[in-house]
DNA sequence: ATTGTCGTCT
């Protein structure tokens, strides 16, 4: 068979095949190489191996690499092996940037470079360079530099080592090695200059100052780098003034602005420019479309991102895997299931299980499909399509959604059964992962297992991330009624940020710990962290879950002129609730209506919750009219309203609004508590039977309170009514779910242990009033959590003294 | 032949 000469191929012809149509735009290819792959594979794969025709092998590889299609690339080199052809130095660092440009694995790599050895080529500069740079992408720097160090021992690196190394260093995390390298290397051209700019994370003046002295700034790509560097330090300014001094610019250079402002929080300066971008018509890219659809998705917008989604098809530019998982996140963010849904069909059709596709690009999406469905809460889908996933083929961020997803938004116990089953198979947790058991741990307040996630913790070191697990495990603490474990974990932080003295000072305000609290906002002040509107939610509601008034007061007062934090609706809601639990209802709703902005629901819910407390109907009565109006589907402004007639004997009116409720279709939220004892978590709702210790429960609950009225314990009638619901029977006093959790604990806890509970809603004042009473006969600290703040019962008294 | 810019998830 005639073969073209490979140094000028004439185009093969086969008179049975009708070519192929190819895109009009590409008519040049068309004239000289058409079809080429496909018929020299052919060719090739029946002819015997011989060097002089090794050309086409190679010619194929650049090919698939230049279609960026790197698994075929490889696929190509795996062929011509098993064919027997033996690659020579020009095959090399083609297949050696193929496997560098695969997102997985550098299994690869390290096979390749066995047979650059073996077949001697490791003396080739250009083969050691391509490895040097393989490395590099595939994240093992130490062997980049090992190459990289005998090419220098025998005196054979080119500006192509030094630029190499240099960007091995910059995109694994070592700026300052990078640096170094790059002022070792001497020579500099265009791409050193875009190699070492990504590692100038505090500006890169001096490499600007350079680009523009060679002129090598005249390069498109140095021009880029320069106006990413910027944008990634969040010099927006500077990176705008580059990019207008810009004669000649590319997509990329818009992109990198598009991003830069969406990343640095000008996300409207982005979207201006990508409107821009269409009036000039430019042809933007995947990298465009995904950039503005991430920056809808990171801020909660998930609608706004479909939208453009839907308009990038409509453009006829493919989405990609990046901007599937951009899209879905925005989803999560949102709830929005039947999008997500829609994105889940189009993913199946076009993204995953291509052939050629990349494994590692598919678990991506499904991770961020998991991740939908459970933020979504659609738990059966989540959980199969984690089924579905080969274990394989997971990845710690697989396991970690799934876990998140019940953490958060399901079931905190089924977070704990996965963990552990992802322990067994052997797979490694991540920050993420443990952070996701530690809220777990919070929901249910597990002490116990919160304190088996710490000890993994230090029995594995989580060196770079262990600032972002100690915030997680400050906040398990305090979550979990141990505040002073929290203190612990605090004080052994060799570093601190902003979050990690708002967690210990959320921790004591919880606890009703004011005046520590107080202390740590003295103390991160001095430790140079200036507080902002969220620091002083976490002050305001420390003083008034402390009945600190007026420093309250004080510092609502202040912190718009000292402080420059302007008060936002949730300052006047913590506000609210100060006076209101003081029993200064009048000043409170004076406060309201002095408002400069439109008062929040949440500003009115929690004055009517202070009437209700202070039995003021006549104004519960307007406050609730207020929330009505604003907010109309919320059980809890039902409830407390029919509570507090309730509490003042007004029984039409009570049942006024249980018609009204039911008119509306508003099911009041069933009380559950849960508690945590030595047989594992046991939960509760009102007057459930469910217990197989039912019956000790009721009848120590039925001691116990005859021996605490001996005390001076006096059933509250007017809580005992509060809750009775049509529908529900055996709503009595007694069987209030927090008490019979307290009886559960009781039972099953070892004398002098303190015993854990958790309450969904607010603790109901007759169970308060009894708890202390019980505290005081029971050799048991009570701790129990409500959805306001914690209890400790101890020895008949309460640490909220009053302030609940 | 080899080194180069922009977008993603927990």
């Amino acid at each position: 068979m005639q073969v073209p000469h490979p140094i000028q191929p004439s185009p093969p012809t086969n008179p049975h095949k009708r070519p192929h149509p190819q895109p009009h735009h590409q008519p040049h290819l068309h004239l000289h190489f058409p079809q080429l792959p496909h018929h020299a594979l052919q060719l090739l794969t029946h002819l015997p191996p011989s060097p002089s025709l090794l050309f086409w092998w190679n010619r194929l590889i650049r090919t698939a690499l230049r279609d960026a299609a790197p698994r075929k690339a490889l696929n190509l080199y795996k062929q011509m092996l098993c064919l027997g052809w033996n690659p020579d130095h020009y095959t090399y660092p083609f297949v050696l940037k193929a496997s560098g440009e695969l997102p997985t694995s550098s299994c690869v790599g390290f096979s390749l470079h066995s047979h650059v050895c073996v077949n001697g080529y490791e003396s080739n500069v250009f083969v050691s360079n391509a490895l040097v740079a393989m490395y590099g992408k595939c994240g093992v720097l130490g062997d980049a530099r090992k190459v990289f160090d005998e090419m220098s021992q025998r005196g054979v690196c080119d500006g192509v080592s030094w630029n190499s190394i240099v960007s091995a260093y910059a995109r694994n995390g070592e700026p300052g090695a990078a640096l170094g390298m790059f002022v070792l290397g001497g020579e500099v051209d265009a791409v050193s200059l875009v190699n070492v700019l990504p590692a100038c994370a505090s500006g890169g003046k001096e490499v600007h100052g350079y680009a523009l002295r060679s002129g090598l700034v005249e390069d498109v790509y140095v021009g880029n780098a320069v106006v990413d560097m910027y944008a990634k330090c969040g010099m927006m300014g500077e990176a705008k003034k580059v990019f207008e001094g810009m004669e000649v610019k590319d997509l990329v250079t818009w992109n990198a602005m598009v991003t830069g402002f969406s990343q640095s929080g000008e996300f409207d300066d982005a979207l201006v420019l990508f409107e821009k971008m269409w009036e000039n018509e430019i042809e933007l890219n995947v990298v465009t479309w995904s950039s503005v659809i991430s920056g809808y998705a990171q801020r909660g917008l998930g609608f706004e991102a479909m939208d453009i989604f839907r308009k990038m098809i409509l453009s006829r530019s493919a989405p990609n895997v990046v901007t599937l998982v951009s899209l879905l996140s925005g989803c999560a963010a949102v709830g929005a299931l039947i999008q997500g849904r829609e994105i889940h069909g189009y993913a199946i059709k076009h993204m995953l299980n291509r052939p050629y596709g990349d494994l590692g690009e598919d678990i991506k999406v499904q991770n961020a499909l998991i991740d939908m469905y459970a933020k979504c809460k659609s738990f059966d889908t989540a959980h199969s399509l984690f089924n579905s996933v080969l274990p394989e083929e997971r990845d710690v961020v697989t396991w970690t959604v799934m876990i998140g997803g019940y953490a958060q938004h399901g079931d905190a116990n089924e977070s704990f059964k996965l963990f552990s089953l992802m322990l067994q198979l052997a797979y490694i947790p991540n920050a993420f992962t443990i952070s996701c058991c530690l809220v777990a741990c919070a929901r249910l307040s597990a002490l116990r297992f919160g304190k088996q996630i710490h000890a993994y913790v230090i029995r594995n070191r989580f060196e770079s991330a262990m600032l972002f697990v100690a915030n997680c495990l400050i906040d398990m603490y305090s979550k979990c009624g141990d505040v002073d474990t929290a203190r612990y974990v605090f004080n052994s932080m060799v570093q601190k940020n902003f979050i990690s003295w708002t967690s210990l000072m959320t921790g004591y305000g919880m606890h009703g710990r004011g005046e520590e609290a107080l202390q740590i906002f003295d103390r991160m002040q001095e430790a140079g962290f200036a507080p902002d509107g969220v620091t002083f939610v976490v002050v305001l509601y420390a003083c008034s879950h402390s009945g600190m008034v007026y420093r309250g007061i004080k510092y609502f007062q202040t912190m718009q002129r000292e402080y420059g934090v302007i008060q936002g609706a949730e300052h006047y809601a913590c506000m609210v609730d100060l006076l209101g639990r003081a029993g200064r209802l009048n000043e409170a709703l004076d406060l309201i209506k002095g408002m400069p902005i439109e008062p929040s629901p949440i500003v009115w819910f929690t004055l009517l919750s202070a009437c209700r407390t202070h039995g003021n109907v006549e104004l519960g009565e307007y406050v609730a009219g207020r929330l009505l109006d604003l907010e109309s589907q919320n059980d809890g402004s039902y409830t407390l309203l029919s509570n507090m007639y309730a509490n003042a004997g007004r029984w039409k009116d009570v049942a006024r609004v249980r018609s009204l409720m039911r008119s509306a279709g508003i099911r009041k939220r069933p009380g559950c508590s849960w508690v945590q004892a030595k047989k594992g978590t046991a939960s509760f709702f009102v007057g459930d039977r469910s217990n197989p210790q039912s019956q000790e429960i009721y009848e120590l609950l039925a001691d116990l309170i005859q021996r605490i009225k001996v005390l001076g314990y006096v059933p509250e009638t007017s809580f005992a009514l509060h809750d009775v619901d049509d529908e529900e029977k055996g709503d009595l006093l007694s069987e209030h779910s927090e008490k019979l959790a307290l009886a559960y604990g009781i039972l099953n806890s070892a004398p002098g242990t303190p015993i854990r509970i958790t309450k969904n809603l607010r603790v109901c004042g007759d169970c308060h009033s009894a708890f202390t009473f019980i505290s005081q006969i029971v050799d048991h600290e009570i701790i129990l959590r409500d959805s306001s703040r914690f209890h400790h019962f101890k020895k008949g008294s309460c640490s909220c003294r009053g302030y609940w």
